[in-house]
Formats: structure tokens, C-alpha cells, sequence
DNA sequence: AAAGAAATAGAATTTATATTCTAAAAAATA
DNA sequence: TATTTTTTAGAATATAAATTCTATTTCTTT
């Protein structure tokens, strides 16, 4: 008689998703144990604990024993907590998505057409400017607009890949009659004597950040002219000159980075900076 | 002289929230080391990975060893990488909220705050891209990356609202080594002689069509030149130099059209001229 | 109520992870 | 360019967490 063995049930494979995994907790949580039950209760109501819970912390927090946690882990399927709250963790980041991993799978396809490559640059995108309301601090944003509306002169900074917003900006800007110069550095003339205390300066620069446009804004800065800074992340140069930061994550595709979300942001900024300047 | 010792500086207290986090970590990143900096950025561009990230995930996304991880927290305030955890994950329980909820709430506020208009131009933008990959053909782009590809030189035409588009190409093209030349019309120097036959013409102008934009095409194409036109509608004016057409149709907020879907375009016809350039 | 089976708590162990340390490289200074 | 200082990479160590194990308790069944 040899098969006395412990082996409960045939070992059930792990839920690969969120969804499959409540919904097996649903069916069988009538028939676990007691203290099993009650930790299955705790995950059904605060599910967002466990990608950044421990073992012991949920235990706590459901009352029950460490090794009651384990119990469950298997009883559902898994190996242990720790394949479990990689289930967790992974549904976690799909709320942000990990664009850079899912372009690489697009790429390996091939991006040998050029269709295939505007659909690159649409889905990317489209999920940089999904982004960029998570991005863009809304009372950041509306400083920006006060300061904007109340400058007598509104200048804009930024070359190379940042000069297609600021030409944008100053389409803009001329559109609803609003004093705006661009700087385009066209001929090396420089033209920061020309920002004054009441003025405003918008600069636009991304990594790696352009010196001159830094440069600029610094002397703008010293003249005493506010700025604010469209720019990637806080570690921008820009930050030291306790500029107003409006913040765009873009994506690239390869090594070009889209502009959507950027263009986006600048247009709501000109036209929310029309609309108040018109209004007083 | 008991104290060669290390102590660098006296020990900063840790940022207690994230915002203070980010503060800080903006005012100091331009003194920081390289690898440090390096990761710096990484955490700013991905700050949702920390809660559920080990330190050595976090040091392979960002390229550096997990000591440079421990350098960093330090660096920052904290005594190490969990406690600097800790504070990321006390933070994640007030759940960045997912795009659609977070639409519909800014656009409950109504059109007059400067986010809710970001919001409506953010999905404008959406719904131009999702557009766009019906209103180009497949065929004409291809079309148009090959009479690209083949020209000595590329002349891009646009202006006012189409200018952004044109400045991107320029700078897209200059990257990659394509010759290329933006008519910016500045100083009303005509540079129409400039173009030859064995050059290509982008062309790029929305209705109200710029009758600068048309002549200069028409002029180019009694040159010999091909004609790309990026455009609203098949029946612009450029139809008639039997341009290449690529259709972008556009959607507006109040009088302002946003660009999303064009740049996307104008950047993917790039890249693909770049591409099919260098393979040859 | 007694025997058997199942479930549990808590300690013991194993595994993973954070942290520190040191030699080497890079950068800064003289 | 030589010297000193800072920064880095990678291995070594310490710490914390997950997992397993076992004696005990709690239920079931007869």
C-alpha cells in the first residue's frame, strides 16, 4: 500500500490573471477553513495591499498566522506568496504600461514598412498623451497660465527638437493677439536683453538639454522675468531657476522621440493663456 | 586632528513625502555623480515601478549596479533603499488614478481651467491619431518614402500653422544625414530656383490654404520636382500637381486645430525616408 | 465520548534581498 | 603629467522575508 502519500488534490494550475484568480477565489471560498476563509476575506476587500505587502504584514492585517497565508497561496494554486504577488504586482504595472518592452515585441515584427512604423508612432502617441494628464501638475499648469496671462511680453525658447512647440506657441499666440517673440537664434543674435522684469519666458528643452537654451533662460531669470519650463522629468537643468515645470513624458520610437503629448500641452497652455488674458 | 573621517556632509533628513522627494531630487540632480544622475532620471521618468520593484529590478532598468541604488538613496536622505521604498509605497495607496476616470474628472470642472482644456485637447489628440491610421493610405505612403528617398535633396514647404510640421522634419532629417531644406520664407527670400529635378517637395498646408505654400509647390513642379503633400482633404489645391497625398484629418478644439495626428505622420515619413536612404 | 482526520500556531529553516566593503577606475587638482 | 580625491563595480556580508516542519488544538465521525 504504498500511496499513503499527502498529496491533497491534483495540483491545480496558478490564475494567470487578476480576473481568473477572484474568480476561483468566488467559487471555492465556501469551502475552505476557517482561518483560510478569513484571510480570503482580507485579500477580496483590500486587494491592492498585496503587491506591496509582505507575508507577514497581510497576516497581521487579515489576523491570522504567517503560515495560514501559505496555506492559501497553495490552496489557489500557486507555488507560494511570493507567485502570487508577482500576479499582483504584474497587473499593478498594467495600469502603466511598460511601453518600452511592448515596443520592442512590435519591432520584432518588423518595422520594415512605413505603415508599420506610423503605427508605432500613433500607439506611442497616443499612450504619451494618456500620460501626460498624470504628468502635468494641474496647479502647476494653472501658475503657469497666471503668470502667462499677466506678463507684458511672452518669450519662447527652444531649438532643435523643441523648436516645431515654440513655433507652434508663437502660431498661437499671434492667432489670439497675444505679445509673444520667438527666439529662434536665427543669425546668433542674441536677444536676451530684450527680456524684461514684466516679461515671461517659456523654454522648451529635453534631454540632453540644449545649452543655450539654458544659458537663456538663466539670463532671463537674472532680468528678473519669470519662466516656465516645458521639460521631462525634474532633474531638468531648468529646475534650479525655480521655474514653473510643466512635465511630458514622450516615448521614442527608435531613437526619435514623438511630440504629441508635448504640442498638446503647449496648445492648451497658449490658448488657456488667450482666453485669461482676454478676459481681464 | 581626530576627524579625517568620511561624514560629508551632515546627514539630511529624508523626504518625508513624494513631492518633497521630487523636490529635492530636482535641485539636486545636476551635482550629482554620473551613475547617480543616471538613475536619478530613471526614477523620475519611472516612479511607479519603485513600490514594487526589488533594488536590484530597479538598478537593471536604469543600467547601473544596485550599489549605485544604495549610493543614491543615501544620497537622498534615506538610510537605504527600503526605507526610500517605504515612503513610495505609503504613496501608492492613493492610487494614481487611471486615465478615463481621471478625464472625466477634469472634464466635470468644465472648459475653464487651463487642465480641463488640456483634457479635451489630450483627447482630441487621441482620436486624430486613432483617425489617422484609416485616413492615410498604406500605398501613398509608401509611395511617398520612395520619390523621398530617391531625391538628392528634400525641400519642405509650410507655413503658419503647418510650420511646426516642417521644423520637425528639418530636424529630423538633419539627424539623420538626409539633405534637406526648410523654407521658412524668412527676409521673403524666394527660394524656389533652389529647387531641381532631381529634388522632392514636402508640402504642407491645411485649408485656409496658404497661397505661398501653393505657389511654391507649383513652382517646384514646373521644375520637375515630386510632390508630397501632407493635407486635410483630397481636394486641395495640390491635388492638381499630382502630389503624393497624405491625408490627416485633424479635429479642433474651439478655433485650434491640435497636431498630434500630423506630427506622428510627418515623423513616421521621416524616419522611413531616413531608413530606406541608408539601406540603399 | 473516543478515535481519527484536518487545521492551526509558532518555531526552525531556507531562500531572497538589502546593505556594506574593498579594490579598481575615473575624475579632479596641482 | 603626477598625485590626490572621488566614484564606481562587484564581491562579501548581514538582514529580512518566505517557506517548511512539527507539536498541539480543533473539528468530524462513529
Amino acid at each position: 500500500m504504498p500511496d499513503t502519500e499527502s498529496a491533497p488534490c491534483p495540483q491545480t494550475s496558478p490564475p494567470e490573471t487578476i480576473d481568473a484568480f477572484f474568480e476561483r477565489l468566488g467559487s471555492t471560498a465556501e469551502q475552505l477553513p476557517k482561518r483560510l476563509k478569513q484571510f480570503a476575506d482580507f485579500i477580496a476587500a483590500n486587494p491592492d495591499r498585496v503587491p506591496v505587502s509582505t507575508v507577514a504584514e497581510l497576516a497581521e492585517g487579515a489576523d491570522v498566522q504567517p503560515s495560514a497565508v501559505m496555506r492559501f497561496c497553495q490552496e489557489m494554486g500557486f507555488s507560494g506568496y511570493s507567485q502570487m504577488q508577482k500576479l499582483f504586482r504584474s497587473d499593478y504595472s498594467q495600469k502603466w504600461p511598460d511601453y518600452t518592452t511592448r515596443l520592442a515585441k512590435l519591432r520584432e515584427h518588423g518595422t520594415e514598412t512605413p505603415s508599420a512604423l506610423l503605427a508605432e508612432f500613433v500607439e506611442v502617441g497616443r499612450s504619451s498623451l494618456e500620460n501626460l494628464l498624470t504628468t502635468v501638475d494641474p496647479v502647476a499648469l494653472q501658475q503657469a497660465v497666471d503668470v502667462l496671462a499677466r506678463a507684458e511680453t511672452i518669450h519662447m525658447i527652444g531649438f532643435r527638437r523643441a523648436f516645431p512647440v515654440t513655433s507652434y506657441l508663437a502660431y498661437a499666440f499671434e492667432k489670439m493677439n497675444v505679445p509673444a517673440v520667438l527666439h529662434s537664434g536665427i543669425a546668433n543674435i542674441n536677444m536676451e536683453h530684450l527680456i524684461r522684469p514684466n516679461d515671461a519666458v517659456i523654454a522648451v528643452t529635453f534631454a540632453p538639454y540644449s545649452q543655450i537654451t539654458i544659458d537663456m533662460a538663466t539670463q532671463a531669470r537674472s532680468n528678473g522675468a519669470d519662466i516656465v519650463a516645458i521639460t521631462d522629468v525634474v532633474t531638468s537643468p531648468l529646475a534650479r531657476l525655480k521655474a514653473i515645470q510643466l512635465l511630458v513624458s514622450e516615448l521614442d520610437v527608435g531613437a526619435f522621440r514623438a511630440l504629441s503629448a508635448t504640442l498638446s500641452l503647449a496648445i492648451a497652455l497658449a490658448v488657456s493663456v488667450g482666453a485669461q488674458r482676454n478676459r481681464i
